[in-house]
DNA sequence: ACGGAATCGAGAAGACTTTCTCGATAAGGA
DNA sequence: TCCTTATCGAGAAAGTCTTCTCGATTCCGT
């Protein structure tokens, strides 16, 4: 035992939610240990820093062996607080917002969407995905009331904000964010932005450097034309 | 000028795309120049973290007045690689793939999504948001004849890999991956995981621990149940 | 024309993350 | 039983990212 808990990053956050998924593919194969090795093997990562990670949840390995496979998830599980699931609210009914009512699996990861939130007239009322749609003036008084701490926000980038105030106000503490606009809350709100055009920006950014990259390369192998008419066949564009 | 182009990391990637919009809202209300300072204090951020940030894009700012608005726009832009728009293709016509097909703000920054891949029948043929869906099959020549090298997959995780290999066997040279699954690529691909899951592990995590703090700090007011009536009021619950 | 205030650019310092290294420990085979 | 091998745990080192600091520059009001 022992192993105090020690801080964890973001990024190892993330990490032991992917350790997670490759250990219950594990597990239906029916291995019993694995190690710090095994995991990074299979993810591409340092053994040190799989270590690093599962040491944060504070369980003990053994030498030679590794961890024991179901405990590790369970503890994985426990320390990430999905087996203490939390009813959350959705703001925003559009195909974002429907796409996620569809994800069952979340409720296995700690979190139940419980109610539906939207301003258009047309889907108040209406049933998605097996829950109802309200709209959001109900959304305070409903939190409150089922004391829900949870909420998630597929509105337009318009609405964000509004829509975040209505859930502070309804005692929601942490807010899962799909719309692209910054939320101002008060410090006792955690926010996770889930911003694809944020993220559109590294992987347009990296693919535009690689492309120039590569052209780059090509034109090296082809410029020097006086040097071999051998390479030209690299040069095929 | 001056300014030679610095590392960025991958964070700072991401608030260049937030800044972009932040600067679009200022143009719309008119103001021709910005600083550091005041696109800082709209997201939260340190001056210093947005001034180095814009550092790496390599356009240099006046004292006492900030950026040109607009020529900062257009350089943050041109760095990401929004002004150069790369095709791209998507695997999966799901709710989630049907999601982004229908964010048509994309093209604006530098994706268009150009054809669909779905294996369900029942879809090939038919038509999403102006797009045409196909077999996965076709996905390899298509995408050589057309010269992309951007894809998303929004699979389900079970064909993340296959479809992965077919995008990559078709010269795609980018990955932007929705499916809970790690892919396994050559090293010239770039890969961008969007895991709702693992995103979803870092806000239980942190819900769960805040709770936990509030749950503390409200059993400490009110333990000492022998020291006061006049705290009794703080503890409504 | 001058002085004060705001801002930039860039290096230094600090904080945080990842990787390295090594002693200790446990399993399995000779 | 002993030796080899794989692994853990944890501190050290290296690397990366963020924040601090300060001189230089420019604007604006007097």
């Amino acid at each position: 035992m022992a192993l105090q808990p020690r801080n964890i990053s973001d990024a190892g956050l993330r990490r032991l939610a992917a350790y997670h998924k490759v250990l219950q593919e594990m597990l239906l194969a029916g291995t019993p240990t694995v190690s710090a090795t095994g995991i990074a093997r299979v993810l591409a990562l340092e053994p040190s820093q799989v270590r690093k990670d599962i040491e944060a949840t504070g369980i003990a390995g053994k030498p030679k062996v590794g961890y024991p496979l179901a405990v590790l998830i369970r503890w994985i599980e426990d320390f990430l607080g999905w087996n203490n699931t939390k009813q959350a609210v959705l703001a925003g009914a559009g195909s974002l917002g429907s796409a996620l009512l569809g994800y069952q699996k979340f409720r296995q990861l700690g979190m139940d969407i419980v109610a539906v939130f939207d301003n258009d007239p047309l889907k108040v009322g209406r049933t998605i995905h097996g829950k109802q749609v309200f709209f959001p003036d109900k959304l305070p008084s409903f939190a409150l009331g089922a004391h829900i701490h949870l909420g998630v926000i597929a509105t337009p980038a318009s609405a964000a904000q509004a829509t975040a105030d209505l859930m502070v106000a309804g005692g929601i503490r942490a807010l899962w964010n799909f719309a692209p606009a910054h939320l101002r809350v008060p410090d006792f709100v955690v926010v996770r932005n889930e911003d694809l055009y944020d993220s559109l920006a590294s992987l347009t950014y990296k693919l535009e450097k690689r492309m120039a990259a590569e052209r780059k390369a090509a034109a090296e192998v082809c410029a020097p034309v006086e040097s071999a008419v051998v390479l030209l066949d690299a040069c095929t564009w």
